[in-house]
DNA sequence: TCGTCCATTGACCAATTGGTAAAAATTTTA
DNA sequence: TAAAATTTTTACCAATTGGTCAATGGACGA
């Protein structure tokens, strides 16, 4: 038998881990893959950076690590997405959703996308095996009940994109925001408007 | 007299200054500021370093001038909303506009956002003295259009965020879409998804 | 054609980078 | 508590980075 000897961590191994992944999460975002040093993690975590090494095999794992994590946290919403359930609200309440996370945890979402900005190269495996399968599903799930006429005919695909784009612009695109708002919270407004918007596309227009 | 001596550029200036430009743009977008080094650049534009910083001075100043010049590009459709045109159709135009320009200008686009990612920290002033003007004139254009009854009542600064962030996103998210795709291309459903989409919200109930 | 200015290069540098090795300190286990 | 295992540090390194400088090569007008 070819066990894998899987060891429960250590209560310091959780700890510093945790520590790093923290610390490397707000530097990779502000500074990219390329430009954030293991020194400035190394800092932000509290600890020296050969023992960083000791926790992790390099700059590129920490990295992963932290991608991979967090597409599970990000998939959560879309998993719950109940075919069950009413269409409008079901995906209103996705939208929703999706717009909460990208207010409260803008370093993920920012994350995420400079490596999609890149070209993915170091998560496209898990995009495809991950991310993909559920995309299909969910899009199939949209289109039955366009089929079944409770959603007004729209492309479930291209929706998607577009509920994704708008809610986590608002992330990704904060200091954007920030400089034409004047430092303006937008987060009352842009939920009013979202649900405007994809309540007008989505409604079927027999009732 | 405070004469500054405007030189206009030799010929060979214009030249290089065009190929380093070239290359930056795709060295920097893929790789991000941080990421992009000034050798890849250089080799890029088929130039030796030292004479990369004959014609810029630094690797700041390249990136700086890439993201200006891009800027005004970019802003040019915004322009154009003209306020006496067809309300709706002058705003489904400038969806279309945009999401040509993210169709065809990839790496444009994926530049200005990973600067705008990163906190905008080399640009923010840019963002103050044109984007924003010409943001708040154009807000004010389609309060018009609204309290005129020629437009449904929607948010006018978030109805921009959202053209911007749907249309933007198949270009900085281009990586993604082609994984969920099977690098199908996505242009002509992406076009018909936003103009139904942007037509149900913006069209005026009461016709 | 000559001299002046512009363009280009090779050699170089200090600082920073990701990463290593081995010893020292600390915690856990028996 | 002593040995074993884990964690942390100190000292270090080779490669890469953005950038300089003096010397050389070319373009071009007088």
């Amino acid at each position: 038998m070819t066990q894998i000897p899987v060891k429960k961590p250590s209560r310091i191994q959780t700890r510093n881990r945790r520590l790093i992944l923290d610390a490397a999460l707000e530097v990779f975002s502000t500074d990219g893959y390329g430009g954030a040093t293991l020194d400035a993690i190394a800092k932000g975590a509290g600890l020296s950076k050969p023992n960083l090494l000791y926790y992790f095999d390099g700059k590129t794992e920490i990295y992963v690590t932290l991608l991979s994590q967090l597409l599970e946290t990000w998939l959560d919403p879309l998993i719950e997405l109940n075919p069950e359930g009413d269409p409008v609200e079901e995906l209103l309440g996705y939208v929703r959703n999706k717009l909460d996370m990208a207010l409260e945890l803008p370093s993920e979402s920012k994350l995420f996308a400079g490596e999609i900005l890149q070209g993915a190269p170091r998560i496209t495996d898990h995009l495809k095996h991950e991310l993909k399968p559920l995309f299909d599903s969910k899009c199939r799930v949209i289109q039955d009940w366009i089929d079944a006429g409770r959603l007004a005919p729209v492309d479930p695909v291209h929706l998607i994109f577009s509920i994704w784009a708008t809610t986590q612009h608002y992330a990704d695109f904060g200091a954007q925001i920030s400089v034409l708002l004047d430092d303006q919270d937008p987060a009352a407004r842009a939920a009013k408007h979202l649900e405007q918007m994809f309540r007008s596309l989505l409604e079927p227009v027999n009732h």
